[in-house]
DNA sequence: ATGTTC
């Protein structure tokens, strides 16, 4: 793909406004990382996305960019809500609130290790994964999943998933205010009713980590993060629910966009303006789909905590943050009020944000990222003034697609390494494993190098892999 | 990512 990179710094890479570009495209990125992102259409939707109606700025990419559908996954677009910005399903994706949280157990390495076999095998029988494998929470009726779409984790926690303290912790306390299930179709309310609570497949996980290295001490302490420290981190979105939302607006936005005189370069790229009734609707549908995968995140963090409790004695596992990097948010940056794109890019409040619970507004928040199996995540900060509407990377980044990734690796062979590496696997299909090689990504300690010298987020630690369960 | 091609 040769569409012309300029180099600005050596973190930050210009495309030229050209053809039906609205703004220019900007890649957050390492001269290194370069090439993995040339090799792909990825600059070519950073270029389509540039040509949307009310796109302000730039069309953005975080350093773990690569090809998705339409937009690129670790794509960032505002578009100005009040001179015809448009919001477009595929600027969010299919997994709707695909997102992180990180519990932090009051327990070093050091004592779990004698029972990390047991509490991986309680993990094993507890956490529902893989595809249609069944969930925590066997809703009752269809209205309690009508309650999960309007009031996510709060009503989970006051049908007594969780604790109060659940609440502050979670991006937009827990629950989406403007959320409509009247928005979100039969069929799509159907797929949900039977995975709140539920992993899924592909490269979602539950893992047992240790705090391996601290680089920002001071940020470190206010988030809890001490070397040793045992924490679990869950990955998963809003399974078939946020699918089947996805597929049902892009369909609809196809057949209402030239009624709004849009055309756009990529059919993909299917779009309304925000305040259409087709618009409306998806952000209604898109914020039901929030609340679900949250709720999702709380029912597996609340089985984690039975599964330490049983094992260990102790399940008052915190709640650091819960946070999702596939989401569309109204936001107002300089004045403007903005629909806010982010796919693959995790939100970064920066310190002092009004949206933050007290003990984190100082610091700013705790940006949760996830790297690719047996390789270990990274919990990073927000910082003011961040170039990319705060927003920073959401994990590694593949490199490889699913196919080439299992062509060329071996299930039982990587199943080794990993166990050698002292990582205990659990749940893992042979297809499953083997197509979340870490081969089959990008080099997560680069990509949060260039995210931080990007300025798009301070680095505060890096946590190391104990025990996997995937699906 | 996904009842992995309505």
């Amino acid at each position: 793909m040769s569409v012309g990179l300029v180099e600005e710094t050596p973190y930050r890479w210009r495309i030229e406004r050209q053809g039906a570009m609205r703004v220019p495209g900007v890649v957050f990125a390492s001269r290194a990382l370069l090439p993995d992102l040339s090799e792909e259409q990825a600059l070519g939707q950073v270029v389509n996305v540039a040509t949307l109606p009310g796109i302000v700025e730039a069309s953005y990419a975080m350093p773990d960019m690569h090809w998705g559908y339409g937009f690129p996954i670790g794509g960032v677009a505002a578009t100005d809500v009040d001179h015809d910005g448009v919001v477009s399903p595929g600027g969010v994706g299919f997994d709707i609130s695909c997102g992180v949280r990180l519990l932090l157990a009051d327990l070093h390495i050091d004592r779990l290790r004698p029972r990390l076999t047991a509490l991986m095998d309680a993990l094993d029988v507890t956490i529902p994964r893989g595809m249609r494998h069944g969930a925590v929470w066997r809703l009752r009726r269809p209205a309690e999943l009508e309650e999960i779409l309007t009031g996510g984790v709060r009503y989970a926690v006051a049908q007594g998933h969780g604790r109060d303290g659940d609440l502050d912790h979670c991006e937009d306390r827990g629950a989406v205010a403007d959320a409509d299930p009247a928005a979100v179709s039969a069929r799509a309310r159907q797929r949900g009713l039977e995975q709140v609570g539920s992993l899924g497949s592909g490269n979602h996980f539950l893992e047992v980590e240790t705090v391996a290295e601290v680089y920002d001490e001071p940020i470190a302490r206010s988030y809890g993060l001490w070397p040793g420290r045992v924490c679990v981190m869950i990955h998963t979105g809003s399974r078939g629910l946020g699918h089947q939302i996805c597929t049902d607006f892009v369909r609809t936005m196809q057949a209402a966009m030239h009624r709004y005189g849009i055309s756009v370069p990529d059919k993909q790229l299917a779009c309304a303006p925000v305040s259409s009734p087709e618009g409306q609707a998806y952000l209604a549908a898109m914020a039901a789909a929030a609340n679900y995968g949250r709720t999702n995140r709380q029912l597996l963090a609340e089985a984690t905590r039975r599964a330490f409790e049983r094992v260990t004695g102790d399940g008052e596992l915190a709640l650091l943050y819960d946070v999702s990097h596939n989401l569309a948010k109204l936001e107002t940056h300089r004045s403007s009020r903005l629909c806010v794109h982010r796919k693959g890019a995790t939100l970064a409040l920066p310190p002092g944000h009004p949206d933050l619970p007290d003990d984190l507004r100082p610091v700013g928040q705790p940006v949760l990222v996830p790297g690719s199996m047996g390789v270990g995540s990274y919990v990073l900060a927000g910082v003011p003034d961040g170039p990319a509407f705060a927003s920073a990377c959401h994990g590694a980044g593949r490199r490889l697609s699913r196919h080439q990734a299992a062509r060329t690796t071996k299930a039982a062979r990587l199943r080794a390494e990993l166990e050698a590496a002292g990582i205990a696997v659990r749940g893992a299909s042979a297809r499953g494993l083997t197509e979340e090689t870490p081969c089959a990504y990008k080099d997560l300690d680069a990509v949060v190098d260039a995210c931080a010298h990007a300025g798009l987020a301070r680095i505060v630690a890096r946590l190391t892999p104990v025990g996997v369960v995937k699906g």
